[in-house]
RNA sequence: CGGGGUGUAGCUCAGCCUGGCUAGAGCGCCUGUUUUGGGGACAGGAGGCCGCCGGUUCGAAUCCGGCCACCCCGACCA
C-alpha cells in the first residue's frame, strides 16, 4: 500500500522546538516521530510508531531465534509480588491502590510476574525456559530528560531464563549476548558490550550495552586501540605514576595552614597532586568507614557501593569531628579506629595524607607501614587513563545504555518461591537471568549516530518509509499520474513507499523528505519528464541521479 | 531533593527592568490572485483568560506573594 502524504498525520517542524537539546529529541520532534505530553511522557505519532514496530520486529525475530517465546504480563501488578522481593522499596516504583484499597505496583521489569509464573515449572525436565515481552515500564524517575533518553514510561522487550543451575545460566546469558549484538547490528546502532556494576541488589554479573552519542546518560570509556571498552562506572583504568618526592623513614608532620584542597596541598608543597591522598569518611549501615583515594581521583560511588554490597553516605561534619577531632581537608588514615578501604592506586609509595589535626598533614605515608587497609579498586577511571588491556590511552564520550543483561542467579526464585525438582527429588530454586532492551533508547541512540545539518539518515532496516516519492506537480496531472504509477510500482515490488503528493512548494517537500530521513528518494517533475525519467538519490547523497522512468526499481534493488 | 532558567497565538520569540489606552513580529493556518526542482510574492482574514490563584494600584503581561508546569546542571537511577 502506498502512503499518501497529503492524508497522513506528520506535523514536521520548520524550527527547533525550544525545550529540546539532544540531537535525537530535537529531530524526532522536527520529524514528526514524537510528541511530548509530560515530563518523560511520548506519544508515538504515526511515523515514529512505524520505526519503533521495525525495531521491535528485529527484537522479536532475535529473540525468537535463540528459543524465546513471547508472551504479554499485565502492567497493574498486585504489590505483594513486589512485597516478596523487597524491590518495593526502590524509591521509582510507582505504587498505587484501587477503591477498596487493595495496593499495586506499576512494574519497572517484570522479573515478579515472570517469577510468579515460572512456579508453575516443577521439574528440571521442564528447563530451561525463555519467557519475553513488550510491555511498558514506569518509573517514577526523579529528572526525566533528553526526549527519549531517560523516559518515566516506556516500551522494554524484557526477557527471563529459567535455568537449573550457573551452566545453564551461563549459556542463557551468551545467547542473549549474541542476540543484542545480532539486533544493533541490524538497527544500524553501534553499540559495544561492556562491563556495567551490578550494584546493590541481587545481580551477580552484568553487563550493558553503550551506544556512543552527542549526548546520553552514561560515559563510556573506551581504548583508543580498540581493545578495551567500559562503562566509566565500572571501568578499570590504570592512573598514571606519581612523581613522588624522596622517601622517608617515617611520616613527617608539614603545617599546612588553611589548606584544605588537594590543588592547594600540592601547591603549597611544591609536589605531584598524585603523590597525595584523599580521605572521605562514609557511613553505610551504622559503620563509619575511611574511604581514600589518591588526590588527583574521584572516588567512584558505585564501586564502593558495589564493595559494601549496600548503599552509604557521606558522614556529617559531626561526626567527622566526633571520629577523627579534625575537620574535612585535613583527614588521614593514621591513627584511626575505623577501617580504611584504600584504592589500589595507593599500595605502592608514599602519599601526603591529612594528619586528623586541622591545619597539618603528613609527608611520607606508606601503606603497610604506616596503616593497614584494605585495598579496593574504588577510583572513578578517567580520561587519560591507560588501558588495562594494551596501555594505550582510554577516552571518555557520552553513550546511551541501550540494552542490559544481568545473571540474576536465585535472588527472585527464592523470595517467591519458584522452585524444581532435580533428578535426585530435591527442591532446587530456578537459576534467572533477566535482558533488557528499550526500542526507544534504541531509536535515540540511531538518530544521535545518523543524522546531518538536515535531518535524520535511517537505516533501511528501521526507516519509517524504504522510498519516499516526491510529485513535484505544481497542478500537472501528468506528472501526478507518474508520480502515483511509480510509487505503486515501487510497493508491489515489496516497498514501504511514503508519496509525498500534498499541494506544497518543492522546497517545502525537498526539506520534509530530508527531516523524515527516509533512505531512497525518487523526485518525479515536469522537469525530468521531459526526457522520460525521474531523478533519484539515497539520502545523505547530495545530489539527484537521472534515471529512465522505466529502470527505477533497478536502481531502488541496487542496494 | 538542591541549584539555575522559562511559561505571551499552532511554532520560534519581542514587550516586563522603568505599570497606561486596542498586546506585537516572523513562520504556520484560512480565502483569493500569482508562482512552482531546495522552506515564493501580493491582498484579505482567523487565531490570546499574557501558566493558575491571590495581593498592591485609579490602572497589572509588566510590581509583590503563593502554587503549577516544562527545560538544563547536580544528587538519585535494583
Amino acid at each position: 500500500m502506498v502512503q499518501r502524504q497529503s492524508t497522513l498525520f506528520l506535523p514536521t517542524l520548520r524550527e527547533d522546538p525550544a525545550d529540546a537539546e539532544a540531537v535525537s529529541h530535537t529531530l524526532l520532534l522536527r520529524g514528526g516521530f514524537i510528541r511530548q505530553v509530560g515530563a518523560g511522557l511520548f506519544t508515538w505519532l504515526p511515523a515514529g510508531w512505524r520505526v519503533h514496530q521495525k525495531v521491535v520486529q528485529i527484537i522479536r525475530e532475535e529473540i525468537d531465534a535463540i528459543g524465546g517465546q513471547e508472551m504479554l504480563c499485565p502492567v497493574l501488578t498486585p504489590a505483594e509480588l513486589w512485597e516478596r522481593t523487597g524491590r518495593i522499596a526502590i524509591p521509582e516504583v510507582f505504587k498505587l491502590s484501587d477503591r477498596s484499597g487493595r495496593r499495586f505496583v506499576l512494574p519497572l521489569t517484570h522479573e515478579e510476574t515472570m517469577t510468579f509464573h515460572a512456579r508453575e515449572l516443577r521439574s528440571y525436565k521442564e528447563l530451561p525456559q525463555l519467557w519475553y515481552h513488550f510491555s511498558i515500564k514506569e518509573r517514577d524517575e526523579a529528572r526525566p530528560r533528553g526526549g527519549l533518553l531517560r523516559l518515566r514510561e516506556f516500551i522494554m522487550k524484557d526477557s527471563y531464563s529459567f535455568d537449573r543451575d550457573e551452566a545453564g545460566l551461563d549459556v542463557s546469558f551468551e545467547r542473549h549476548e549474541g542476540a543484542y549484538v545480532r539486533i544493533f547490528e541490524r538497527c544500524g546502532v553501534e553499540a559495544f558490550l561492556v562491563e556495567a556494576e551490578s550494584g546493590t541488589m541481587g545481580g551477580k554479573e552484568s553487563r550493558g550495552f553503550l551506544a556512543p552519542t552527542g549526548s546520553g546518560e552514561n560515559e563510556l570509556m573506551r581504548c583508543e586501540n580498540g581493545d578495551y571498552y567500559a562503562d566509566i562506572e565500572a571501568a578499570r583504568g590504570v592512573p598514571r605514576a606519581p612523581q613522588f618526592p624522596s622517601v622517608m623513614e617515617a611520616p613527617e608532620e608539614v603545617a599546612t595552614p588553611g589548606v584544605t584542597t588537594i590543588e592547594g596541598l600540592a601547591e603549597l608543597l611544591g609536589i605531584d597532586d598524585a603523590a597525595t591522598s584523599k580521605a572521605m569518611p562514609v557511613v553505610t549501615g551504622d559503620r563509619l568507614v575511611l574511604a581514600l583515594v589518591r588526590g588527583d581521583d574521584r572516588l567512584s560511588e558505585e564501586k564502593l557501593m558495589t564493595f559494601f554490597q549496600a548503599p552509604f553516605r557521606p558522614a556529617t561534619e559531626d561526626e567527622i569531628r566526633a571520629a577523627f577531632g579534625a575537620g574535612g581537608g585535613s583527614l588521614g588514615p593514621i591513627g584511626v579506629a575505623m577501617e580504611v578501604i584504600a584504592d589500589e592506586a595507593l599500595r605502592e609509595g608514599q602519599f601526603v595524607a591529612g594528619a586528623n589535626r586541622d591545619g597539618w598533614h603528613l609527608r611520607g605515608v606508606e601503606a603497610g607501614r604506616d596503616y593497614q587497609p584494605t585495598f579496593v579498586d574504588i577510583r572513578q577511571a578517567k580520561e587519560g587513563d591507560g588501558c588495562p588491556v594494551c596501555a594505550g590511552r582510554l577516552t571518555v564520550q557520552p553513550a546511551i545504555e541501550v540494552g542490559h543483561i544481568f545473571k540474576l542467579g536465585t535472588f527472585h526464585s527464592e523470595a517467591l518461591d519458584a522452585t524444581f525438582l532435580d533428578e535426585d527429588g530435591r527442591e532446587r530454586p530456578i537459576v534467572m537471568g533477566s535482558y533488557g532492551i528499550g526500542p526507544a533508547r534504541t531509536i535515540a541512540a540511531v538518530v544521535e549516530q545518523r543524522h546531518d545539518e538536515t535531518g535524520i539518515v535511517w537505516p533501511r532496516s528501521i526507516a519509517p518509509y524504504d522510498v519516499h516519492v516526491l510529485s513535484l506537480s505544481g497542478g500537472s496531472r501528468e506528472v501526478e499520474a507518474i508520480a502515483t504509477s511509480v510509487a505503486e510500482e515501487l510497493s508491489a515490488a515489496g516497498y514501504d513507499v511514503l508519496l509525498d503528493d500534498r499541494d506544497e512548494r518543492p522546497g517545502e517537500k525537498f526539506a520534509d523528505a530530508d527531516l523524515l530521513g527516509c533512505p531512497l528518494r525518487v523526485t518525479v517533475g515536469k522537469r525530468s519528464l521531459d526526457d522520460g525519467a525521474v531523478d533519484v538519490r539515497r539520502r545523505g547523497e547530495s545530489e539527484d541521479t537521472r534515471v529512465p522512468r522505466a529502470s527505477v526499481i533497478d536502481w531502488t534493488s541496487e542496494d
